[in-house]
DNA sequence: TACGAATTGGGCCGCACGACCTATGTAGCC
DNA sequence: GGCTACATAGGTCGTGCGGCCCAATTCGTA
């Protein structure tokens, strides 16, 4: 039998958590470490040097894509395994661009993320990954074109933690007119009309938290 | 040894419904049914007479909160502990009010599942659904003035998919001012001051799903 | 160096939105 | 029969919001 594969989880659901971490080591798998937030699960990445991450997207501090990012970084032979609530086309690009190797919906079966983890080693790609990429390949500009800026997520969050336009502006230093103008550049890129509809897609992405 | 206590799972993630199960049925609990919305949970509860039903709040076709409710209008007896991502008090308030036996926030540890459960059959409830209780018992009318009618869950519904009052008003075949009316008794309730705020709060509580 | 993107701002316009008040019909309930 | 809650709808008023125009600065990078 050869070496055990060695699992780091980042959700910040201790529920899920632990009743994952049970499920994959009867599976076979060595979970070596837990993360309950995108800089823990950085930090844990560079001490354990684990085979496979298993990530939430949404997590506090920094989301999965970035910590992704930040894994990936540092050591692009890491794999990484996203997992969302939704499956949103533009958090999969996102997901994928930030190096992810494979893709789950949270609502798939314990032995898909099992297949999905043995899959992230041998280097294939699930289906679901594929054709995204293929879409990617394609060109299709939605996604190109949906790459939201540091300075609007910050705008999104003030915005879902209950600010109105008066108070973002007040909160980042910066005039009513501006926040405005980062609104209509997300409503373009989120294809959303309102602040409403904004919110609940960056929810969706899991590019914003809901406390 | 005592027979098995006979779980009936009830949560529309099969990634958690799974894991959940694999670990419940290693601590020795006897895991009966899985149930992935409401109407399906109301169904197997009346089917498989479980002794305790582990529910989560956000669900498809109706939510956690009605389910028990319409679960325990039948069986009296049956002892529902409410799973939800946030911990909110209206929620926790309304899960009670509907008859559940124990709360949990998603963020807590396997072990408090297990122990929840346990206390759910014999009787006991948790600190905090006695914590809330005692709250309602003090009479915090933050609860009481809470109630958000089925029409108002309607609108709130529909802005969450995305529709403005008028379409609103459309879909609903009433008029846009009554939609501002049904708006202005949910801001009240939820203590909001706009659209936004107001389904964000709904999402929190579990009362508006997020496709 | 020159280009694009991000961030910052301005002005204008029209409408949607939320606050506040009143009112009617229809239930359910004591 | 009254009471309360719900759903329905109207009016008015102020302003927040989104659409659409434009422009300056600072970057990284091609």
């Amino acid at each position: 039998m050869p070496d055990p594969i060695r699992l780091l989880l980042a959700d910040d659901h201790r529920m899920l958590r632990e009743t994952l971490k049970r499920s994959m080591l009867d599976e076979g798998f060595d979970v070596v470490g837990e993360a309950s937030d995108g800089q823990e699960a950085v930090d844990l990445a560079d001490e354990l040097q684990p085979d496979v991450i298993l990530m939430d997207v949404t997590m506090p501090e920094f989301d999965g894509v970035e910590a992704t990012r930040r894994i990936v970084e540092r050591r692009p032979e890491a794999r990484i395994v996203m997992l969302t609530m939704h499956a949103d086309q533009d958090v999969i690009a996102s997901a994928i661009r930030a190096g992810a190797s494979g893709y789950l919906v949270k609502d798939c079966s314990f032995d898909e993320v099992a297949a999905t983890v043995r899959e992230a080693i041998s280097g294939e790609v699930s289906q679901q990954v594929a054709a995204s990429m293929l879409r990617e390949a394609k060109g299709l500009a939605d996604d190109a074109e949906s790459v939201i800026t540091k300075r609007e997520i910050e705008v999104l969050q003030l915005i879902a933690d209950g600010c109105a336009t008066p108070e973002v502006a007040e909160q980042l230093f910066i005039s009513q007119k501006t926040v405005k103008n980062h609104l209509a550049s997300i409503y373009a890129k989120l294809d959303a009309r309102d602040r409403t509809q904004a919110v609940l897609q960056a929810v969706r992405m899991g590019i914003v938290r809901l406390y």
